[in-house]
DNA sequence: ACTATGAATTCTGCATACAAAATAGTACAT
DNA sequence: ATGTACTATTTTGTATGCAGAATTCATAGT
């Protein structure tokens, strides 16, 4: 078995956007690099170099002298990443292979509805809808869209977890993933693009009372 | 006055960009850290930290253990590029001030005018390029959407130094920029943004035969 | 001549060290 | 009590050092 060789700084991303999915880190709060490091069991250089990608993702934001701190959140920033993301999946959606949409449209309609059922954990209900998306998109041929797509959610996860708790939106957004599945299985994709559309302009509207306006 | 302090990674970025744009690196080839970073007369640490928000943009690739080198150039990929800008202008340019639309277009015509006539060097080419498509987009009131399109364009830098020295699909491109801008004086921003959308289209077409195919 | 093997070298990835800027703290003057 | 100048401390930004992986080169074997 090949065993797993992946730079530090990778590792030290991913466990960062873990802690932030699990709400650990406060948006606008400072990071301290030798504490962060002792934390983690590395030294401050991984580390910097995952803290620069996760700033140019968006995630971070850096000030000369002052270091990387989480970037605040703010309705205004939500709203622009909800029209970026769905301007770019509407793409993707139209860079699939139909014969992956047409086989795979069954299924992305009964996870909707499995998962309109049972309510279950808020980490789960995150990771369900990332998954139905994902499925979604698996077939589009743009793989560089697919990183873009990628890299723009991870600005968003510092979003995620401000929503916890409420399960009606979740219902709502199930219903939509049903409508796309049916357009995507009534061959109508144009239909699909929109209802997208629609889910993460929705998306939006649900979680904006949520977010502190920018204080 | 307030003297410029800026992180030495950003400033090694630019200058990285710079020699990019000059066509000193040619796609595919492996960076030597300690070369290049004498060569530039800094340490290797603000180095790696310029190349890791370059292999963020796309610019470069890295392997575990091989270093980063220039993302080899493809005509996959840059369907891909075109195709995402396409979309994320076209967004940006719906999320614009009408006001600011109305009050540019003539600036954007008479700019689009001026350059289909006097034909310049290749380096000025690009830059009135990129101002012209600036112009244009300075209304847009989504910030994290013009961050994200100059973050995908410098990943389409790679390409630039490849079409040069032709001048007939620059004078197809200003042509293409005479008709955005005539729609957007026509106050018919759906037929701008469609014009805008064949602009990145047409551009495509016209470098696809000067990408050489992936050998 | 060609391949395989192994030592020598180069280079990356990570850790540590140092310098300068920013922040916190303290004494002092008003 | 408040503000200010000055010092001490913390923290970032950059440079250097070091271990191990990858590459190169030479040598031996077929």
């Amino acid at each position: 078995m090949p065993i797993e060789r992946r730079p530090l700084r990778e590792q030290i991303r991913d466990e960062l956007m873990l802690r932030l999915d699990r709400g650990d880190f406060a948006a606008g709060t400072d990071i301290n690099e030798a504490a962060l490091a002792a934390e983690l069991g590395v030294s401050r250089t991984p580390l910097r170099e995952a803290l620069i990608t996760l700033a140019g993702e968006g995630v971070l934001e850096s000030n000369q002298g002052r270091g990387f701190r989480f970037a605040p959140v703010s309705r205004k920033e939500f709203r622009e990443l909800c029209a970026i993301v769905a301007a770019l999946e509407a793409l993707a959606l139209d860079s699939s292979e139909p014969a992956y949409l047409r086989r795979v449209a069954p299924d992305l309609l009964r996870l909707a509805q499995d998962f309109s059922d049972n309510i279950a954990e808020q980490q789960d209900i995150e990771r369900h809808d990332d998954e139905w998306h994902d499925l979604l998109l698996g077939g589009c041929r743009n793989e560089r869209l697919l990183d873009l797509i990628t890299s723009v959610k991870a600005g968003m996860r510092r979003y995620s977890h401000l929503v916890a708790g409420e399960s009606t939106p979740m219902e709502r957004a199930a219903e939509e993933h049903c409508r796309i599945a049916e357009r995507l299985i009534a061959r109508d994709l144009e239909g699909a693009a929109t209802a997208l559309r629609d889910n993460w302009v929705n998306g939006m509207e649900r979680m904006m009372s949520r977010i502190p306006e920018t204080s």
